[in-house]
DNA sequence: TAACGGTGTGTACGCTCGTACGCATGCCAT
DNA sequence: ATGGCATGCGTACGAGCGTACACACCGTTA
């Protein structure tokens, strides 16, 4: 009967689900591998959030706010006196060689493309695409240029993501200069 | 105990697992969902394809050749004479306007993607991709503009179907135009 | 013609799942 | 103080699942 009044315990169950979704995919969350990943019983999940979709919402809502973000994590290893094709071919790499952000991106490619098949995710997706673009922008001075940028990058990710070829990072850059400068 | 010897019955199973996927997602594919739109009974789905990733694998597959196949339908629909700018313009507002070949662009997707959970469906992904590059390649004759231009389709297709949101031909056009002339 | 083997069929087992529901707990407004 | 109520807990039910397996069928080959 421990933890009887536990505040944090929603957070907790959402922290789960991510951890869940990054480790087996989103085909392995269930209330119940949360629930065991959170350490609550079963009911304390359905409590929570009533549907695993209300789950998936809270989980995509997390993972593209707070500083926690991709987008964040970016601007931050950006250097804004750097050319910018040259910062983007070494976060992209840096996403898809190193072993922990491989996944991490691989993570919220999960949850992002899950939209696919549920409505109730595009507004979320939407809005994490309008923020890259927002980033973006304030690297481009252009929005037009920023949105043509984060679609060929997502592009070059997932192909990076479902292809497992090595990254060649000559052609990554050259694929980026035809976009921006 | 009719339909004892059926010729085709492992190319029907292979449909009926396609349409299932097409209409319900990859999560509803089953070898019980299959079975019923393929009209056999379970056992023979799991006689001709031991696991659903046999099944998966032999769907993507002739989803990604034959006729029917994407490539083929952009290349049958692509005028040499115009300009590729206005070609491509046109087949991707197709894609995603027109119900019937909205669903067909998710499910190609839906498949497609099933490749970053599934390593044994990355080669197919590959060779997917490069089957893409070999015919942009014939229009822009030029391998890394082909590239580019595969990566910035899927980016931009994927961003039309996650976020719902409507097509904008002028956005596109000016999207695309930064890639080839 | 006889036996072999690829193919088709039906059923059963054990598992995980979402969901529902009754009860326990103790904060908080009254 | 007390009663309402949000929260936490445990269990149960029915459904769908992958898989396995024994048996039926019949073309092929010897």
């Amino acid at each position: 009967m421990a933890r009887r009044y536990d505040p944090d315990r929603r957070q907790r169950i959402v922290d789960a689900a991510i951890s869940v979704v990054s480790e087996r995919g989103i085909d392995g969350l269930s209330h119940r591998s949360v629930a065991a990943a959170a350490d609550v019983p079963l009911g304390s999940t359905t409590y929570h959030f009533a549907t695993l979709d209300d789950l998936l919402i809270a989980a995509l809502q997390q993972v593209n706010s707070g500083p926690t973000t991709s987008v964040a994590s970016w601007e931050r290893h950006l250097d804004p006196a750097e050319p910018l094709v040259d910062g983007l071919v070494r976060l992209l790499e840096h996403c898809v060689a190193t072993t922990g952000d491989r996944s991490r991106v691989r993570l919220e490619y999960d949850l992002y493309l899950a939209a696919l098949r549920r409505e109730r995710l595009q507004p979320i997706a939407a809005a994490w695409l309008d923020e890259m673009v927002e980033m973006f922008t304030r690297y481009t001075k252009d929005e037009a240029t920023a949105r043509t940028l984060v679609a060929l990058i997502d592009g070059l990710l997932l192909q990076l993501l479902l292809t497992g070829r090595p990254f060649d990072r000559e052609q990554v850059r050259a694929t980026l200069s035809r976009v921006i400068g």
